[in-house]
DNA sequence: TTATTATTCAACCAAACGGTTGAATTTATT
DNA sequence: AATAAATTCAACCGTTTGGTTGAATAATAA
């Protein structure tokens, strides 16, 4: 009984991911997920009770997964360089698993400003504090320029976050097909990590 | 009758425009469409004769303005730190006129990948070459690190446009209302200058 | 003036869509 | 075996949506 509903419970949730994600929530089918999840349309609302109650569960649960990333990496006790290493290895790999996540996210946020602005005040998330303090006494130390944290950090996420967000159009301009993109993420990787650290002059002392 | 004509149609156009940008090709309705341009839902039919038609227009038309930004800017005669200068400069202007213009090309390009790939096929876009060559000119004379053109072009765009796309991100996270959103953009702008040069220690000799 | 065109308006249509219902069937619980 | 819960199915409902129609009116061109 409980085994079973969790079972439909999730074929539903994960069949709902994938449509949203792919569709965006207006253009998200309650049949089409239905379809995805192999079950009945009624089963939709016997366990989520609308459309809109399925998103916000969809939506909330993907945003829970995606933000911590960055804060746990950039809060942590590390070395800024080690960081930067870091975060773009747990990008790639978390982007690798859920390639339209981003897109969703980016979209969804636009689509409902307010929403994402509540959802980031229910999480005690808004701490690139640590982050902050560390670049301000790099900086204090003669290691690196000086940047405003905050502007460094939109570099960094803006650098390793991009290329997912916009992968069609790279792939179209530079003419890639998909094996080739991902060489070029994979080149990516060493590229960012030495030109970040080289964009604010920093030397591990 | 020829004034009045393209009075009109060009009413609808840029209602079309706005609420497109705004809601997506999905989530636009014809109605609201109407009511944003000041005329009967008949009249979007009689010019426009369905809201593909229409969307596909308002698509290609801001594709076709957006697009040639990047590519006049990186293939003109100038040395490297005023083009990045120079492309920062064009962005920050046109996203400055055009806020969710990039938020829709995103969306729609994710949406339909391969109708994006036609448009850039179509123009005759794909010449980075170039910004390549210039690349790798800087690189032989040993005016910057050996990078690959491509991840730098990838790098300048998206550290420039990122902000843009995920200016709710940033305000939520940041607690900055709209004032402090525009402080953030101009001090970027002197930021990324410095920051992108360095990230490839470039030195104009 | 006359003919043409642009525009409005309200009503309408068919399809799509989110959601419901209820009876039948399967599956699990006790 | 009896009860309860899960699932299917098809039909149905009300609303939304893209699109149409046709008659009436306003504006323009000949």
């Amino acid at each position: 009984m409980t085994d079973k509903e969790k079972e439909t419970e999730e074929k539903i949730f994960e069949a709902a991911s994938r449509v949203f994600q792919q569709k965006g929530y207006a253009g998200a089918r309650m049949q089409e997920i239905a379809d995805e999840a192999e079950i009945n349309k009624s089963m939709l609302h016997y366990y989520y009770r609308s459309k809109n109650k399925l998103f916000q569960q969809v939506y909330q649960h993907h945003m829970r997964r995606f933000f911590p990333v960055v804060f746990e990496v950039m809060n942590s006790d590390m070395p800024l360089d080690e960081k930067i290493e870091q975060l773009v290895d747990a990008y790639y790999s978390f982007f690798s698993e859920n390639p339209r996540l981003i897109q969703f996210i980016v979209h969804e946020m636009n689509q409902n400003p307010e929403r994402f602005k509540n959802f980031i005040s229910d999480q005690n998330i808004s701490k690139s504090q640590k982050f902050r303090e560390q670049v301000e006494h790099e900086i204090d130390q003669g290691h690196m320029d000086d940047v405003a944290a905050e502007q460094l950090l939109v570099s960094i996420v803006a650098l390793t976050q991009f290329p997912f967000i916009v992968q069609p159009m790279i792939q179209s301009i530079f003419k890639m097909d998909e094996s080739r993109f991902l060489d070029f993420l994979k080149e990516r990787k060493a590229f960012l990590v030495q030109f970040i650290l080289n964009g604010i002059n920093y030397n591990e002392s």
